[in-house]
DNA sequence: AGCACGCCGACT
DNA sequence: GTCGGCGTGCTC
């Protein structure tokens, strides 16, 4: 009689642990199986073979039920995943909510599986085919000429012939009809491979990582150094030495075009996984790499978690970009995570940016990270010049307008000179509020605590927090005025004010509003690089993305945006933001140019981003880290507490501060600092939010992090409590 | 998550 | 009397 430990794939605290049962044949462990459970049979999933572990006192008064049945032919869950799982679990996450990360969320529940159709094939060779059919059957000769290289689904060649002719081959016996699963492919382009010649620092960055064996690489590279055919380089190497390969990406990398680029150099062993497949192909693409199918994974973030064994190298690009940090549910670092991947299989774990985060910079400058840098562009290209502008001289000289004198000037030289320019400002909608003249009054949301963004093409206020949608007033409601002031500008009113400027130029906005269907994101980049517009006009979104060869300005408005954000990191972001915008300009022959409208043009960030200076902007930037102690010199646990009802929440926050504090006062060292306090935003979606900021020494005790998170709880009805650490907002 | 058990308030 | 509110505890 085998034993075996088994977690039911149901998300509550009370039920996240092993239940033990019995089975007369054995499974392996992480396989998915069908069990009772109370008067319910669940799905759940074998973590631990305790076969050979004697029963403890306990558990002979237990009277175990058995296994019903496995519900895939393999285990799905990886033995190192459930390492990963393990770990997450000290940092407050459910271990079934990280089991759910690693498989296709609707293969629970048999809601997504293999599609098998109708496959039609040669019964018999080609030549005595054709002699068995009538030479006047000119229908059935065309189906066996169809079918001479190899089969097809009977759906497809019913679409090219009659049903009848198919039918009348397959029963003389000429053609034979067989399930055949059909998979369901992530579209991609068509992209031509072309073979590089290396420049000295990509070889010496290949070398290093070839020959450096297993452990941690940061590829500190500049924009268009060419970091990704080193990357492509290194899963060859993989492939070659019949390992696997996993590469992240930030979400918006993952066009057909990036898809195209992997298939024309890897073909069929490269697989895709993000958050934009149907469940059909998402399950599909995960089959193949538990199956060995392939052995690439190219993704977003939850690709990290790609079935495949034996890995030979993990790579995030990117590294710095914040969608690598989960915020919800499953909480969790993707390099805190590849790190343990790295180590299990001993691959190599391979980090690249331009601007890498000073978390990664640190460690790699103490050692624990190999640094690589790459200083030059591939093509050998400076740089492009970038040239800060002083707004507050603009608005001395009378210029109280959106664009400084310079930047006009430099797009109406591009235009003239049929040259394509970008404009960023990170800020959606046409103004981020709308007040009365007459008696100051700001439309607000009715569930959030914030001013609502007008947007014009829509004739609507819409909150960015909730999602709500109002219609645009048109007379102030509190005192009847008709005048109204605009806030801050927006995407959609720069394209207004350049439009106005430029009457003749073609202008497009690229923003999470104008890219809400499906493929709106590649359609806007593609009319772009065809030329069909003059000036795209875009959020982060421009950041990212592709390169555009007539692209010779960048215009970056209110650089300053992100400057003052409640978030430690405001600095960094800001830094590399701009470091990735003005990397958008002059990508290929003709010299680039950015200008950076600014109010703070001595403000350190903005004099190191003008000569790109990332190390001079890490060494600044890291000591004022070290010496205000903020991450990474420091861990900061953030315990929000939302609830419908305001006493509700601040009566649930008060008490878990006054745990917190009671554990201080015996700990003094346990915490730097405790702090209690409503939240920036004080409510969203129309609950009352009130927080708790503990920064935490480092390298953080295990029993801290978890006195922290067992007192991160309330049992008052209504109130919700969740715990993050380093958050990436503090609203 | 779902279900049973159990202990107090207002109804045929 | 007893139907039913939902608080508490359990599921191998």
């Amino acid at each position: 009689m085998y034993r075996y430990s088994v977690i039911v794939d149901l998300s509550a605290n009370a039920l996240d642990r092993g239940f033990d049962y019995v089975s007369e044949t054995p499974f392996e462990v992480g396989t998915r199986v069908s069990v009772p459970f109370g008067k319910m049979t669940v799905e759940g999933f074998i973590i631990k073979d305790k076969s050979s572990e004697p029963l403890s006192e306990k558990d002979k008064t237990i009277n175990f039920k058995s296994i019903t049945a496995a519900l895939d032919p393999y285990p799905v869950i990886l033995p190192e995943f459930l390492e990963i799982a393990e770990f997450l679990r000290t940092q407050n996450v459910r271990l079934i909510d990280s089991l759910r990360l690693f498989i296709p969320s609707k293969l629970r529940g048999g809601k997504v599986k293999a599609l098998n159709r109708n496959y039609i094939e040669l019964a018999i060779a080609y030549d005595e085919a054709v002699k068995l059919v009538k030479s006047t059957a000119k229908a059935q000769l065309d189906i066996i000429e169809r079918l001479k290289d190899g089969g097809e689904y009977e759906s497809i060649l019913t679409k090219e012939f009659s049903q009848s002719g198919i039918n009348t081959l397959c029963n003389k016996g000429i053609l034979t009809k067989s399930e055949k699963e059909l998979r369901r492919t992530p579209k991609a382009m068509n992209i031509e491979r072309k073979d590089v010649v290396f420049t000295a620092e990509q070889a010496n960055a290949i070398e290093v990582i070839t020959k450096g064996g297993g452990g941690t690489y940061l590829l500190h590279g500049v924009t268009g150094s060419g970091k990704t055919e080193v990357y492509m380089r290194l899963i060859d190497d993989a492939l070659a030495s019949g390992k696997t390969a996993i590469m992240l990406v930030p979400e918006i990398y993952l066009t057909p075009q990036m898809l195209g680029v992997f298939r024309s150099r890897f073909g069929e062993s490269v697989s895709v996984l993000h958050s934009g497949l149907s469940d059909g192909e998402r399950y599909d693409e995960w089959a193949r790499l538990i199956k060995g199918e392939a052995q690439i994974a190219l993704g977003a973030r939850s690709a990290l978690f790609a079935p495949l064994t034996n890995l030979g190298v993990i790579i995030i690009d990117e590294e710095h970009d914040g969608s690598y940090i989960s915020e919800s549910n499953p909480r969790y670092f993707t390099i805190e995570c590849a790190e343990l991947r790295q180590k299990e299989s001993n691959a190599r774990l391979v980090l690249g940016s331009a601007t890498p985060s000073v978390d990664t910079y640190l460690k790699a400058k103490k050692g624990e990270y190999t640094l690589i840098e790459m200083n030059r562009r591939a093509n050998n290209k400076t740089l492009p010049r970038l040239e800060t502008v002083d707004m507050r001289l603009e608005m001395r000289d009378g210029n109280l307008g959106l664009f400084s004198k310079p930047l006009l000037t430099a797009i109406d030289a591009a235009l003239e000179a049929n040259e394509q320019v970008m404009v960023f400002l990170n800020r959606r909608g046409y103004t981020s509020k709308v007040q009365c003249r007459k008696c100051g009054y700001v439309a607000v949301c009715t569930d959030c605590d914030v001013s609502l963004t007008y947007h014009k093409s829509e004739g609507a206020l819409k909150c960015h927090y909730c999602g709500n949608k109002f219609f645009m007033l048109k007379t102030c409601p509190k005192c009847g005025a008709s005048d109204f002031k605009d806030g801050k500008t927006g995407t959609e009113k720069v394209v207004t004010e350049l439009q106005r400027v430029f009457p003749n130029a073609k202008i497009a906005r690229m923003d999470n509003d104008s890219v809400t269907k499906k493929d709106a994101y590649l359609n806007i980049l593609q009319a772009f690089a065809n030329h069909e517009s003059d000036i795209l006009v875009g959020t982060q979104m421009l950041a990212k993305g592709h390169d555009f060869k007539s692209v010779t300005l960048v215009g970056i408005l209110d650089a300053d945006q992100a400057l003052y954000f409640p978030d430690y990191r405001s600095y960094e972001r800001t830094f590399q933001l701009i470091t990735q915008v003005a990397g958008r300009a002059g990508r290929e022959e003709k010299a680039g140019r950015v200008i950076m409208q600014t109010l703070n043009p001595d403000h350190f960030v903005f004099r190191f981003a003008e000569k790109y200076d990332y190390h001079g902007f890490y060494e600044k930037e890291i000591n004022s880290r070290e010496v205000t102690k903020f991450p990474p010199f420091s861990r900061i646990y953030r315990i929000l507490v939302t609830s419908e009802e305001q006493e509700s929440a601040v009566i649930a926050a008060r008490g878990i501060y006054t745990v917190l504090r009671d554990y201080k006062t015996e700990n003094p060292s346990a915490f730097l600092s405790l702090a209690a306090a409503q939240s920036e935003i004080s409510r969203i979606e129309n609950k009352y939010r009130y927080q708790i900021i503990i920064v935490a020494p480092v390298p953080a005790a295990p029993e801290v992090a978890e006195f922290i998170y067992s007192s991160a709880k309330t049992d008052r009805k209504g109130v919700f409590v969740s715990t993050d650490i380093n958050p990436q907002q503090l609203y």
